[in-house]
DNA sequence: TTCCGCATGTAAAATGTTACATGATTTC
DNA sequence: GAAATCATGTAACATTTTACATGCGGAA
């Protein structure tokens, strides 16, 4: 139920409608916790229901602003340090190796070759982002800036690995 | 879709029972796609009526063995070489990352350096799942090893990112 | 004979995806 | 006035999780 929680700290640091924090996950948590327009106003409301978030401002369009209460900032809290993290795993990537066996060999091959283009190209997409951002000393600039070095992080180790992977077959 | 997959991916080795299925699953495929042991019955009855897969010994205790059929297999190529892997994101982990600021700098610290004990944890998990398979030179063993090394080479991303990051905080 | 492991299944609830549906306001 | 953007919502479907439910066979 991660959802709610990327909702409750987005709205920690600002008020927003919605279409805002709609706008905020594709530049920032959609690398980390996609979610689909339905879905979320969907838990929106369920928050403002349990009272975690509450309507600050109504506007023009039917657009309503929340506002994280008392109540969503100490939930959002206990989530993060009472609660363990689960750890990710879901990979299609990863699932599609354990089968290449099935595949014939140059067919394999391709498939790895592939995956050292995409990890170069999310590199470089990532590098972009972090061109294009206005990075400040707030503390969401702070900590993007830690969840982007991750993400390059990642798609080199990635991009070696497939590389390695690739000639292990060879 | 891919749990599907998974099962003929499995099935393509050597015919096997749910039962066997799921076993198989605790020490290979759980770490890149778990499935509960509920989803993956459901799963094999509608395989089996889908056609891909055929009931072909039964045992004591109602115990069904399936094996792949042709179109299970097609299947099994068709979703490797001409469908896209979609890119995994929905990292628990990382989302936290974000939302550190709304805690005191220690226990944000803490967090981290958390996640680098879990990263050692976890490698040396998998340094000990690799001692304790038997690798043979078949397809599974070739392939499942380069999943393994993907592993290896995450968790120590992840130690040494975690280590920068505490160090950013700090 | 009692426990453990084998073996399969169903039901309900939560979560996530895709598609549809509607309409207001701003900008060119 | 048309197009883009703002803005919210519902419905149907697929997927995943959790819990319940049952019973056989082998080994000690």
């Amino acid at each position: 139920m991660s959802l709610r929680h990327a909702l409750l700290g987005l709205l920690s640091e600002r008020p927003a409608s919605g279409y805002d924090l709609l706008k905020r996950f594709e530049t920032s948590l959609a690398n980390v916790w996609p979610a689909t327009q339905s879905q979320m106003y969907g838990e929106l409301t369920k928050l403002a229901a349990a009272g975690l978030i509450s309507v600050s401002a109504e506007g023009p369009r039917g657009r309503k602003e929340y506002t994280l209460t008392d109540e969503g900032l100490a939930e959002l809290r206990h989530w993060l340090t009472e609660t363990k993290p689960q750890r990710n795993t879901r990979s299609d990537i990863l699932l599609r190796v354990f089968f290449l066996g099935v595949l014939p060999p140059e067919q394999a091959s391709a498939y790895l070759t592939g995956l050292m283009e995409l990890s170069e190209q999310e590199y470089e997409d990532l590098r972009a982002l972090e061109q294009s951002i206005d990075w400040g000393e707030d503390t969401l600039s702070v900590h993007g800036r830690i969840a982007l070095e991750y993400g390059l992080r990642f798609n080199a180790m990635r991009r070696d690995w497939a590389r390695w992977a690739a000639a292990q077959l060879g």
